[in-house]
DNA sequence: TCTGGGGTCCTAGGACCC
DNA sequence: TCTGGGGTCCTAGGACCC
């Protein structure tokens, strides 16, 4: 059996636990530079915000029903996110952490009766000790627990907690399920399936192997399989190692020449290098890339890559800067109005473990740029990101993404801890 | 005017091997 | 006249997830 613990409205959850007064209100959280809604309180969902609008476009809704607006804030969310998985895994002896707001939790070692009172229990120490809010799905497939959590989100006589533990049960939520909204099924597929007469998922588990299978491809089978109570997915708690490490925004203002590109770029490099120390990877390819955006019609659309191999793999800023600013410059052109760039690391393998080349330079000047990178990364731990910095970063950064509305770092600088009144 | 960012995996087709 | 079968690797594009 598996238990699916999710956030309730995980970003907009993290801004209320340290502001009271935002409860009951409409609350929203933007995606980067303040483009899109991610996150939406119920009261927001209810006057008709969608996931994934632009902000632009909902303004006036927002200014009408007086909805609250934040900048989305990471450092916070990941913060919260990392206390609430610690919670959780005192629960179970296995957890996979599946998102930044998401569980499933090993319950096969539970008899039956045991199971919704865990789960009431989980409720209410995550509540407890962090202020969020989870809502909790049991059944025996990942996919039906992912379900089950569905239901109890959706139905408030849950209590915030669903098992699907008779087949009657699982019926009835399947015959009211839309196919887009099963694990694993998104838009396309479920018109794929719609074309075919599949609505629901009650549908899908009654169709032919061979037409899902034609439809679907294997994992639309497994899906399938998994609705119909056969585990295919096993609990992940050990997840393979990334295959890749990705930096890119989108910018402020309008960006068009090659000086601000190569500070956005020295800063994404900076950013997903740090990241990669981090994790104990160092990088055998990079890729540069540059877009200017489908929205604006009027202007002239162009997208670029450029990628090269890093030899010998290396994760060090300095370094890597070395490769990504040639790249650019190869892929830049004039005359267009970009609006975001961003780089990508890929042929990952593990630090110290670089396959190192007949005629590389001298090893002491790779430990050198390593034990640089190491200090780097001490110096902004402790007096905050940014700190240091490499000049091709940029010092006024005017092209930096707009985060109008940012709530503190309330758990992460001392400056701005949250007081108590 | 203003539209996010970071991932993984599958599939089909082409090139190649014996 | 009749032209097989089995495999790998790479890539681009498409699908999904949060």
């Amino acid at each position: 059996m598996f238990a699916l613990v999710d956030c309730n409205n995980f970003y907009v959850s993290c801004e209320r636990a340290f502001d009271p007064k935002l409860e009951g209100k409409p609350v929203v959280v933007l995606s980067n530079n303040d483009g899109c809604i991610v996150a939406r309180s119920e009261e927001a969902k209810a006057i008709g915000i969608g996931m994934g609008n632009p902000f632009f476009q909902v303004r006036d809704v927002i200014d009408r029903y007086d909805v609250r607006v934040f900048s989305s804030n990471y450092t916070l969310y990941g913060d919260m996110s990392n206390r609430v998985m610690s919670i959780l895994s005192e629960f179970a002896p296995e957890i996979e952490i599946y998102s930044i707001d998401e569980a499933f939790l090993d319950f096969s070692h539970l008899k039956s009766g045991r199971m919704e009172p865990l789960a009431c229990e989980i409720r209410k120490r995550v509540g407890q000790w962090t202020g969020i809010p989870v809502s909790i799905g049991i059944a025996k497939t990942k996919t039906l627990a992912k379900l089950a959590n569905r239901t109890a989100k959706k139905n408030p006589l849950s209590g915030g907690v669903f098992l699907f533990d008779n087949d009657e049960k699982i019926k009835a939520s399947l015959a009211k399920t839309e196919t887009a909204d099963i694990w694993g099924i998104g838009r396309n597929l479920s018109l794929r399936l719609k074309k075919e007469g599949i609505h629901t998922a009650l549908d899908m588990v009654n169709a032919e192997d061979s037409k899902i299978r034609r439809l679907l491809g294997i994992c639309g089978l497994r899906t399938v399989m998994e609705l119909r109570g056969t585990p295919c997915i096993k609990l992940d708690d050990a997840p393979a190692q990334r295959k890749s490490v990705c930096c890119s925004r989108s910018f402020g203002k309008d960006v068009s020449t090659l000086e601000d590109l190569s500070e956005a770029v020295s800063l994404y490099t900076a950013d997903a290098a740090e990241r990669l120390r981090h994790e104990k990877l160092s990088a055998g390819l990079v890729t540069v890339f540059l877009d200017t955006g489908i929205f604006r019609k009027k202007c002239p659309y162009y997208f670029n890559s450029a990628s090269h191999e890093i030899l010998p793999p290396s994760n060090s800023t300095g370094e890597l800067i070395r490769y990504t600013l040639p790249l650019l410059k190869g892929i830049f052109r004039k005359d267009f109005i970009y609006k975001k760039a961003g780089i990508i690391f890929t042929e990952l393998v593990p630090a110290g473990a670089e396959q190192l080349g007949l005629f590389d330079r001298k090893s002491a000047d790779l430990a050198k740029s390593c034990m640089l990178s190491e200090t780097i990364d001490s110096i902004n731990r402790r007096f905050g990101d940014g700190s240091v910095f490499y000049a091709s970063e940029g010092v006024s950064k005017s092209w930096a993404m707009a985060r109008e509305r940012c709530s503190p770092h309330y758990t992460t600088r001392w400056a701005e801890l949250p007081e108590a009144g």
